[in-house]
DNA sequence: ACCTGAACACCGTTCAAGT
DNA sequence: ACCTGAACACCGTTCAAGT
């Protein structure tokens, strides 16, 4: 609708177009009503132009998340290593948060390409120079993670969920016909778990307990740690 | 193609019924293959008969989700507060990768519902009796599950690859294909990286972390906490 | 190699109609 | 109320064909 059919000159179709083309979709229209006839559309080409390019449509998922995961910033260096570790968590939520469509990709298609690896590379690598043993470091970066993923996927989510009227009218109907007999605490902390279920300060209240736990934890043997 | 055509008998179609068949072909054909005219095929009705019972596809995925959730047990009695957590953790991440649909259905659509209300009362009562202030409680609320949730979904993405054989093969590619120049961390910790995908002991560490967190914190305000 | 056009086997949902 | 049947506007993908 927005785009009008931008007449793609014959023979300069190539990935980078398609990708950025899908991408742009993605986020206007939603991920969920993201389709490859209608990026060939946006393209001014037929659908199975796409083809030449991308096996099929995975392939293109696959393609459109590699592409945003190359925007994670490298990891700072000269910092102490909780503070490397909370940079990396922030870089990577801010970039989920500025494409939601990340997070759905993250979390529902198979992994695979560089810039996934070269994500982890830097997290590995701040906790093994942190003095992390190889099995803890691996334990310690799946866990921060996937705290990163399911935290702002769900911060997405309801953000989303408060956009929508239909949703929104929905989630407080329920919330008021809960008889607070049965549901006390759910009840009284209404408010507050309003205003927690995202943010900033929300996201960095559940990284401040994993830094702490692993603080609290002998995980780190090397006292070299102690640098800044 | 398993389930046969129960042909039902007329005017016996109702809500739970339709349910059932909606939970069975999800973890039949997947998730994502399901569709609203299996569910009617495999029912022995037309498509809109469903309609009669629910608004529309993502109304009955809310069906399904509630009744999904009614399957989380109750708060184990007697146990220390961070006990209490673990079992409310444990459950949770139990009935996930039992029932691996409801991950997706918990992270991609709105809240509601009674039964999820009911979990979350669970847990925030474990949290205000171990003497957590209200925005504490909520926010360490909000911490465990988007835990759960994002650790659990991640590991059921994992067994998933690993069942695929393309998927499978094309994650292999990728990580021989790293260079150890560009890579070194991510190389050297292959096989680790590879056992910390899922698993109790990788779930718990996670978790441990955030229970060492919040001990070593000033959460819990109430020296009553040390029942048992 | 790059792209088209027709076709296939699907979707969710609307609408009018039957009982 | 409960369910059917035809129809609409979509999908992803295959296949044969064009350049």
């Amino acid at each position: 609708m927005a785009g009008a059919k931008t007449r793609t000159p014959r023979n300069t179709l190539n990935p980078e177009l398609i990708v950025r083309a899908a991408l742009d979709l993605m986020e206007t229209k939603g991920t969920d009503a993201f389709s490859l006839r209608g990026v060939a559309a946006e393209l001014g080409v037929g659908p199975m132009a796409l083809y030449t390019y991308f096996r099929n449509k995975d392939d293109l998922y696959d393609a459109v998340r590699n592409h945003l995961m190359a925007l994670v910033p490298a990891v700072p260096e000269g910092e102490s290593w909780p503070d490397q570790v909370r940079a990396v968590c922030r870089d990577l939520r801010r970039l989920l948060l500025e494409h939601p469509c990340l997070a759905q990709l993250l979390g529902s298609r198979p992994l695979s390409g560089h810039e996934t690896a070269r994500v982890a590379e830097g997290l590995l690598g701040v906790l093994r120079s942190a003095g992390f043993d190889k099995e803890t470091a691996a334990r310690t970066h799946t866990t921060l993670f996937t705290y990163v993923l399911g935290a702002t996927s769900w911060e997405i989510q309801m953000a989303t969920e408060r956009r929508d009227p239909e949703a929104w009218r929905r989630l407080r109907t329920t919330m008021e016909s809960l008889s607070s007999a049965e549901f006390p605490t759910v009840v009284e902390l209404a408010p507050e778990l309003a205003r927690t279920t995202g943010g900033d300060e929300q996201f960095d209240y559940g990284l401040d307990l994993l830094l702490a736990g692993l603080e609290s934890s002998n995980a780190v043997r090397t006292p070299a740690s102690r640098s800044r």
